[in-house]
DNA sequence: TTGAAAGCGTTACCAG
DNA sequence: CTGGTAACGCTTTCAA
C-alpha cells in the first residue's frame, strides 16, 4: 500500500506537506503541490479512510436510520434513498443504512458513539418520537424527516401538511365540490402519532372550514378492499359525496375500484385526489389520477444539507424546512355535476 | 473519550488483554473477562470503529452500488435494500449506498480502495458489465445483483428466469391458453444488455415452444400509454391471444386499462399474468392481478450472504444462488373459454 | 512556505 | 492465560 510517506519522499517533501497540499487547509506553493500531486498519480496513491478518520475524529458518513415497514407500496422512500445519498456524496460523505426500529434507539445511540457515522438522518418521525431526545442527549447531530409534534429549536424538514391541505381543498372547491370525503392512513399509524396522518386529518378540516365544505374523513388500514370499505363509510356519512381525497396508496385502489362497481364515474360522478403520493399511483386508473406528489427526492436532498450543515457549523443552527407537494394534474378530477 | 487504556486500568489489565475480550480473538480467563466488561460497563466504553478499522484493515462496510434510475415504480427495490442492511448488520457489518452510474467504475474503485468498504454489492447488471471487470482486476470482493453474460467465476444471487419464465407459462397452458403475449421493458433496456428483458424474452420463447403454445413479444416503454399501446401490437401479431404476459409494471397498467377499454375482460376474455413484479401491482385492478413476485428481500439477504462470505473467506468461492419468482394467485387468470 | 513529531485508539505479534 | 509494544496511515500543533 502507498502511503503520505511515500509520496513524500517520492516528492521530496515532508509528510505534513502531502497532507496539507491533499487538504488544501494551508497554503502551499504551486510547484511543491504539483510535485506532490504528481508523486500520487505516479504511485498509485490512495488516501485510507481509516486513518483519516481517526487521526481527523471525524468519520465522513451519514447514517439514515431506515424504516423497518413501508407504509405504501410507492417509490417516494427510494427516491428518498437516492437523493439523500447523492447529496452526502457531493458534500464529501457517504450515507449508510442502519435498518432500526423505533424502539433500538439505544443502538443508534451506540453507533452515533462508536464514530460510525457524523450525524444521523432520522425518518419516519412521529409526534412524540423518544429517539430524538435520545440523539439529543447523547450530543448526536441530527436532521429529522417529519417533526414531533413540538418542533421548535430541532433541524427537520417535512411535508408542508397545512399548504398541501389547502391546496387540495382549495382545488376541489375551486371546481365546486362542496361535500369531500378524506381517506387517511390507518387507526395504527394515528395510535402511533405518525406525522402525515394526524396534521393531515387536522389540516383539511381547517382548510375545508375555510372555504365553507363539509369534510368528512375515515381512517382506513393500507389494503385495496379495505380502500372499497372506506368507500362506503364516508358514503354513510355523507350521501351527498362529489370528491374523495386519498392519502393511502394501497387504499386509492381500492376506492377506484369500488367507485367503478358502484357505477360512479371517474370524474364525472365523483372526483378523486391523491394526496402525499408517489408517481407509480398516477397510472392505476383510467384517466390518470390527479395527485399531490410526494417531494421525495427534495427532502433527501434538503435533509441531507440540513445535517450536513449542522455536522460541520462550528455552532449547531437548526434550519427547519418545509415543502409542499406538488399538483400533477390527471384527469380524475372535474367541476361537480349540477343536479 | 474513554479509552482501551481507560478501562484497562480500571480493570487492572493490560490494554490488550481488553481487546481479545472484547473480539475473543484469544481466550481470556473467565473472572478476568469479567472484569473486564464491568469496566467498561462502569466507564462507558465505546470501542472506537476508525481505530478498529485502521489497525486491522477493515472497514467493515460493504458497499451497495445503488442505481440512478428505478425501473418501474415498485417496492422490490427498497425491499432488496432494506433486506440487505438488515443481513449485513446481523454479520456485523454496515451498508453504505454508493449512487454510481454504470459509467463511474473508476469512482467506485477509487472508493474502495480507500478502505471506505470491503466488498461491493453491485445492482442492475448488464450482460457485458464493464464493471465487472474493473473490481475483478482491483482485487475487490464483489457480489453481483444478476449477472453477466458468462458469470463462470463470479459471486452472483439472481432471479432464476428460466424456471420463473417455465411456471409463467406452464400456469397459462395448464388453464388451456395457446396464443400468449408477452410485454417486456423497453428496446433501451434490451440494448443496453439488461439482463431481465433479455433472458426473460428468450426462457419465455423456450418455454412456450416446450409447450407447443404461440408466443408474441413486444418490447414496451415505462408507461401506461406504451402499455396501450402493446396491446394493440400483440392482438395484431396474434389475434387468437388469450392471455398476456407482462413484465413492466408502468406499462402493466395500461395493458389492464386497455384491455376493459376494449371490452375484453380480465380474465373471462383475457388472461393477464404480471411476473417479476413488485407486491404493489396486485392490486391494480379488479379481480387483483395474478403475479409472480419479484423476491426483492431474498436476493438482498443471499447477496449480502454471498458477499460477506466471500470477504471473510481466506479463498474467494463463488457460490451463485438464483431465486424464482413466487406465484401470488389473483384472480386475472382463468381457463380459456371455449369458444 | 515548509518540516518534525506527537498523537488518534485499536489490533496483533512476540514474549513470558 | 496475560502483558508489553510496534505498527496502522493520517491530521495537526509547534517551530523554523
Amino acid at each position: 500500500m502507498v502511503t503520505m510517506a511515500d509520496v513524500a519522499r517520492r516528492a521530496n517533501v515532508s509528510l505534513s506537506t502531502v497532507s496539507y497540499a491533499l487538504n488544501s487547509t494551508r497554503p502551499v506553493a504551486v510547484d511543491t503541490r504539483e510535485r506532490v500531486f504528481s508523486a500520487m498519480a505516479e504511485l498509485g496513491y490512495h488516501r485510507n479512510a481509516a486513518a483519516r478518520s481517526l487521526a481527523a475524529r471525524k468519520s465522513h458518513v451519514v447514517a439514515l436510520i431506515f424504516p423497518a415497514v413501508e407504509i405504501g407500496i410507492g417509490s417516494t422512500i427510494g427516491e428518498f434513498v437516492a437523493s439523500a445519498a447523492a447529496t452526502a456524496r457531493e458534500r464529501g460523505y457517504h450515507l449508510v443504512l442502519w435498518p432500526l426500529r423505533a424502539d433500538e434507539s439505544a443502538d443508534m445511540v451506540e453507533l452515533a458513539r462508536q464514530g460510525q457515522a457524523d450525524g444521523v438522518l432520522l425518518m419516519e418521525v412521529t409526534l412524540e418520537d423518544a429517539r430524538v431526545a435520545a440523539l439529543r442527549d447523547a450530543g448526536i447531530p441530527v436532521t429529522l424527516i417529519g417533526r414531533t409534534r413540538e418542533p421548535e429549536g430541532l433541524s427537520y424538514v417535512d411535508i408542508d401538511f397545512e399548504c398541501t391541505a389547502a391546496e387540495a381543498v382549495a382545488h376541489l372547491a375551486g371546481l365546486g365540490h362542496e361535500h369531500i370525503g378524506f381517506v387517511n392512513h390507518s387507526v395504527r399509524t394515528q395510535e402511533a402519532g405518525y406525522g402525515p396522518t394526524v396534521r393531515m386529518s387536522a389540516d383539511l378540516a381547517t382548510s375545508a372550514a375555510a372555504h365553507g365544505v363539509r369534510l368528512v374523513q375515515t381512517l382506513c388500514e393500507e389494503t385495496p378492499v379495505a380502500g372499497r370499505a372506506a368507500v362506503h363509510d364516508l358514503l354513510a356519512a355523507d350521501s351527498e359525496l362529489t370528491a374523495i381525497i386519498t392519502m393511502n396508496e394501497m387504499a386509492t385502489f381500492g376506492v377506484t375500484a369500488e367507485l367503478a362497481q358502484l357505477g360512479r364515474r371517474i370524474p364525472e360522478d365523483v372526483s378523486v385526489l391523491a394526496v402525499v403520493t408517489s408517481p407509480g399511483v398516477v397510472a392505476s386508473t383510467v384517466p390518470p389520477l390527479t395527485v399531490l406528489l410526494s417531494p421525495g427526492a427534495e427532502l433527501g436532498r434538503l435533509g441531507t444539507h440540513c445535517l450536513i450543515d449542522q455536522i460541520e457549523a462550528t455552532v449547531p443552527v437548526p434550519r427547519p424546512v418545509l415543502v409542499p407537494c406538488g399538483l400533477a394534474a390527471g384527469g380524475s378530477t372535474a367541476p361537480v355535476r349540477p343536479h
